[in-house]
RNA sequence: GGGCCCAUAGCUCAGCUCGGUUAGAGCGCACCCCUGAUAAGGGUGAGGCCGAUGGUUCAAAUCCAUCUGGGCCCA
């Protein structure tokens, strides 16, 4: 009869399996794409998708931050916006050459070109690429994370490097992008500089522990004097090309403790720490007086000529440490500054990968680490070497390879963003972001120091630079593909554009004719996924209508280490572009550590893959977890056993309430199509429900609005705890009778009301279990849409208010809270029916009472529930001041009210509180009349009752037991028994049975006899059988009755 | 060295915006109860100097300062 209305629901759930089936279900019924399209002409709700790089498989934090970026995107899609979300794949950079890299063996850069050509090694980076991006979809697909991967943009793709191009060309046009000489963090093993948002990525600071020594360097016009001068990288000494000193720091010159009959030159205040204090001073002078001296390099490498080798003035020296005077050499930012001012000679004594250049002697062709002992133990053997130790510091890595990096001096192109700082920081000012912290701090620090952007990186595999230039130096920056085939006048239609291919397109050059080859870079791949919003629709080239529609994005999320990532060239790029950032809510991820605090990483082997939490607890419950507990930007812990938590705790509470439903639902044939029964008249438990439910609607959908998941999550487990563990357990009995009677269908209704309701506030959270649950509950109705993701977000029905009741309700569960401890208190059990339960609470709530006392008597299994009177016999008072009131309106005299308070009678004052709503007191000496609101009322129970308070209410129970309650009692602990048979004997809960009972026990049988119809109608049975012998086989039972043995068999009847 | 974030029960986290004298929840633990939806549920208990110190205030987990520890970012 049923089974044609609702699908079966297993009690024991498997939820992988079941999102699996969920999952094909919104494959086969294309749910994507239709919960877009229906919301076509909808206000747009704009999400960009920041591409993950496609170079390695996703992890769990990658679930996580892809969880956040779902939920939002389907809240505002059921709020009846039309979220057009695109995929993204980021698939350049040197992350992916490196993963092609270690699988081929490659050790050096220079093998690239020896060994496999550059074409041969793009084809293998392009190959990775798709590979990994199958685990991303795979994993995307998984968790439910609705993105159009169909028609992801890929940053590999020709259109999308034409905006490319054409983004840079803007910035050309504005003379942001130049080359310039600059010394560059730069990886040696990876033969290319980094960014500086490279640089300072996660780990990349390690300590290490370097050389540091001091060495003399001889005056030329002194001979018996050096200079004492501090370095901490030795290999750089072979490109000294001067010394630097604070020139209006003061200098001493003292005996060489060292070399006898020989002078050091060194800042005063270091005297003390390297010579020590008592060394003989010669001269004082400041820094100015040795400006110009002229010294003998420890090289030879470098000619000195008419500049190089003296002593110079520089504003970064300090005698804070070393010995205040610095040698400089190109290795260095300052260094660099200075030479360039001083115009001194530049020798490039360390080549690309790292090692000292076949003119470097002895040294040559050692990396600079294995160089540093040579060079030492050389200036020591030469007499040059004043002393020499180790220092840790943190010093930077580079973060794909951990080779420490080198300060290197090269050219390259950069974008001048900090010219544009102004505007930068402008962009961030109209940006929502939360945490609200990360605006002015993190990012907007970084915003405040900003330095200019390093465009160019010498690789293979990435988005060419498009600058062509010319042996007279001139250079031509192309904007799009028809352009180049202007200025190349070459068909280029079939071209790729990557290297080595695009390297082959020269041109005449525009200026002077001469051919003109394009700079060797690839530029950095956080350009092209900051140039996402522009170059996934390939503007201006296509597109242009939707692209000025759907920017800027309404919301992006990302984890925190994209600060210096990807949220800084979105900005960076749109407001250079565009004037204006591309975002206006980004919601920041915090990171995913272990259940240990620790940090998730390869090399730690405390990764969880996100497989495991899929197979075992299911997308679900992961999803769940992660959106509800804990702030989303706080480090979140994860393990498996905390999902597994979320689990049982929402997921099987939730199950377990639908289950119910369908069950009883299914038995009767329930169509809430055909009842319609307005919630006026619905009884009070309805009402409530419905309230506390419109409730949770308008707070999730505020809190939703604002990007909080935490709250609005909280507030749904409430709901669903209310909805299991109170309306339904107690409403149970009105589903069990027949479909005829209106209660029950006032009951199927409400529930299934709750229900699907439930199902569609969960379902931008859970997405697999809400659809299930919808799917079958409106499944008689052919009107309802055939997936929860494809309804409207619940509206809530003012008509439903009801706060009144809400309060009233609550303190019915506050009462049946008191009730249950006052009976363990009292050690009995709650299926022996006591008298009378008597209730204490202030008579201001009397009256909220009325009309749910039945609802506490059934609940505590007593006969009646009164209001108790004349409760000195019964409770203690205690009066306590209310300080929140008291506070304002007495100020420092409060503790004075506090002790007058504490003098008086409590009695009294709850008398007169009760009666005339005051009560006068006597603080120090002045009458003051204190409000009810102003005192707090506590209850105390006297002793040797059974009682139990909270606050201002109490409850005692009546425990003396007639001989009918004993009867009841028994009769019901029959029943329990019974139906524990019924369920281990496997029968069905709408199975008829036959039963037999029988007890040796006279009073025991009597007490069955007299409520034997009770007991009928409660398991079932079409008849009992009193002392009489059961079939052999039937499922039977023996039970401890007050000591005494029950014995009870049944047979299912057919 | 600078900036930001965090610190509350054995564990995971609320509460702090807007101060109120009794700091909550879940898990775990002990004991008990309930069960004709439930791998559930309920009750009771143990378990907190709300990281430390100082300040403001009649009153501080909450506001302020300093410090300690942890994390992240930067130099």
């Amino acid at each position: 009869m049923s089974s044609e209305l609702y699908r079966p629901v297993e009690s024991r759930v498997s939820f992988p399996a079941l999102e699996d089936r969920v999952l094909a279900l919104w494959e086969e019924k294309d749910v994507f794409r239709r919960s877009i399209e229906i919301r076509a002409g909808g206000p747009e709700w704009v999400f960009y998708e920041g591409p993950p790089t496609a170079n390695g498989k996703p992890g769990i934090h990658h679930a996580v931050a892809r969880s956040f970026k779902d939920v939002f995107c389907r809240f505002q899609t059921m709020r009846g916006h039309l979220v057009d979300r695109r995929a993204g794949w980021d698939c350049h950079g040197l992350p992916v050459e490196l993963a092609v890299e270690k699988e081929l063996g490659i050790k050096q850069k220079s093998e690239i070109e020896a060994d496999y050509g550059i074409e041969e090694f793009v084809r293998l980076c392009r190959e990775s690429v798709v590979r990994y991006v199958d685990d991303w979809q795979r994993l995307t697909s998984r968790l439910g994370f609705w993105v159009d991967m169909e028609r992801a943009y890929w940053t590999m793709s020709k259109d999308y490097i034409e905006t490319v191009w054409w983004l840079l060309k803007q910035i050309w046009d504005k003379g942001l992008l130049e080359e310039d000489f600059k010394v560059v963090p730069y990886c040696p093993r990876c033969e290319t500089s980094l960014s500086s948002h490279e640089q300072h990525y996660p780990g990349a600071y390690q300590t290490v522990s370097d050389p540091s020594i001091f060495v003399r360097f001889p005056l030329r016009d002194d001979p018996g004097t050096d200079l004492l001068v501090w370095t901490t990288t030795p290999w750089t000494l072979l490109a000294n090309m001067a010394a630097a000193v604070a020139p209006g720091l003061s200098y001493v010159k003292v005996a060489d403790p060292v070399r006898e009959g020989r002078w050091l030159v060194l800042a005063g205040d270091r005297v003390e720490t390297l010579v020590g204090g008592d060394s003989e001073v010669a001269g004082r002078m400041t820094g100015a007086d040795l400006v110009g001296l002229a010294y003998t390099p420890p090289f030879g490498f470098v000619a000195s000529g008419e500049r190089a080798h003296r002593a110079l003035p520089g504003d970064f020296v300090t005698a804070e440490d070393g010995s205040g005077i610095v040698h400089l050499a190109p290795y260095g930012e300052a260094d660099m500054a200075v030479a360039k001012r001083e115009r001194l000679p530049i020798e490039q004594m360390i080549d690309p990968s790292g090692r000292v250049v076949e003119r470097g002697g002895a040294f040559a062709g050692l990396a600079t680490t294995d160089a540093n002992p040579r060079i030492i133990e050389d200036l020591e053997a030469r007499g040059l070497l004043f002393r020499s130790e180790h220092y840790s510091h943190s010093y930077p890595h580079c973060w794909r390879c951990n080779t420490p990096l080198l300060y290197y001096p090269r050219k390259d192109w950069y974008i001048r963003t900090s010219q544009v700082r102004a505007q930068l920081e402008a962009s961030n000012e109209d940006t929502n972001w939360q945490p609200p912290t990360i605006k002015h701090g993190r990012f907007g620090d970084w915003l405040a120091n900003n330095v200019d952007w390093s465009l160019s990186r010498d690789r293979y595999w990435g988005t060419p630079l498009p600058v062509w230039r010319c042996a007279n130096g001139h250079t031509t920056c192309v904007g799009s593909f028809s352009e180049l085939e202007e200025l190349t006048g070459s068909d280029l239609s079939g071209l790729d554009p990557h290297r080595p291919w695009i390297d082959d397109v020269a041109m005449e050059c525009p200026e002077c004719g001469a051919e003109a080859r394009r700079a060797p870079h690839v530029i950095d791949a956080w350009f092209d996924s900051g140039a996402m919003p522009f170059a996934q629709w390939h503007y201006p080239f296509a597109n242009e209508e939707l692209f000025e529609r759907r920017f800027p994005a309404d919301f992006i999320s990302e984890a925190i280490d994209q600060t210096r990532g990807w949220f800084y060239s979105l900005l960076a790029i749109s407001t250079l572009v565009r004037g204006e950032n591309s975002f206006r809510n980004c919601v920041v991820g915090g990171l995913i550590v272990d259940e240990n605090g620790r940090k998730m990483s390869k090399s730690l082997g405390n990764v969880i893959d996100p497989w495991t939490a899929f197979d075992t607890t299911g997308a679900d419950a992961l999803r769940w977890y992660m959106l509800t507990s804990g702030s989303p930007w706080s480090a979140r812990r994860v393990s498996l056993g905390i999902v597994q938590e979320a689990l049982r705790k929402y997921l099987l509470t939730l199950w377990n309430t639908y289950s119910f439903w369908v069950t009883y639902a299914a038995l009767e044939a329930f169509d809430p199509g055909t009842v319609d029964i307005p919630v006026a008249q619905r009884p009070e438990m309805d009402r409530w429900v419905l309230a506390e439910l419109d409730d949770t609607v308008r707070a999730m959908t505020s809190d939703l609005d604002r990007f909080d998941t935490t709250h609005s999550g909280a507030r749904l487990d409430r709901f669903v705890d209310d909805l299991s563990n109170w309306y339904v357990r107690r409403s149970r009995r009105r589903f069990w009778r027949s479909g005829e009677d209106a209660d029950t269908q006032v009951a199927f209704l409400t529930l299934w009301e709750c229900l699907t309701t439930v199902a569609k506030l969960t379902a931008p959270f859970t997405p697999f279990i809400a659809d299930e649950i919808f799917t079958n509950l409106t499944g008689p109705d052919g009107d309802a849409p055939d997936s929860v993701h494809l309804a409207d977000w619940p509206e809530p029905d003012d008509a439903r208010v009801d706060d009144a009741l809400r309060a009233r309700m609550a303190l019915v569960r506050k009462l049946v809270t008191l009730g249950r401890s006052a009976r363990t208190d009292a050690k009995v059990r709650v299926r022996q029916p006591l008298r009378r339960a008597l209730v204490v609470l202030p008579s201001s709530q009397r009256a909220l009472l009325e009309g749910l006392e039945d609802i506490v008597a059934e609940e505590l299994n007593v006969k009646e529930v009164e209001v108790a009177h004349g409760l000195e016999d019964l409770v203690l008072y205690i009066v306590k001041p209310n300080f929140r009131a008291l506070g304002p309106r007495f100020g420092a005299r409060v503790k004075q009210v506090a002790q007058a308070l504490g003098r008086a009678d409590p009695a009294h004052i709850v008398g007169s509180l009760e009666d005339h709503g005051t009560v006068a007191i006597d603080v120090d000496g002045a009458e003051e009349a204190l409000g009810r609101d102003e005192v707090d009322v506590r209850v105390s129970g006297r002793s040797g009752l059974s009682f139990a308070q909270d606050g201002p209410y109490g409850l005692a129970l009546d425990l003396a037991i007639t001989p009918g309650l004993f009867a009841e009692g028994i009769a019901r602990e029959a029943v329990r028994s019974v139906q524990e048979l019924r369920k281990s004997s496997g029968l069905a809960v709408e199975d008829r049975i036959e039963l037999w009972l029988a007890a040796a026990d006279e009073p025991i049988i009597a007490a069955l006899r007299d409520h034997s119809g009770y007991i009928e109608a409660e398991v079932l049975a079409t008849s009992v059988h009193f002392d009489e012998g059961a079939p052999s086989g039937a499922p039977s039972a023996q039970v401890s009755l007050e000591d005494k043995t029950l014995h009870l068999a049944l047979q299912k009847r057919s």
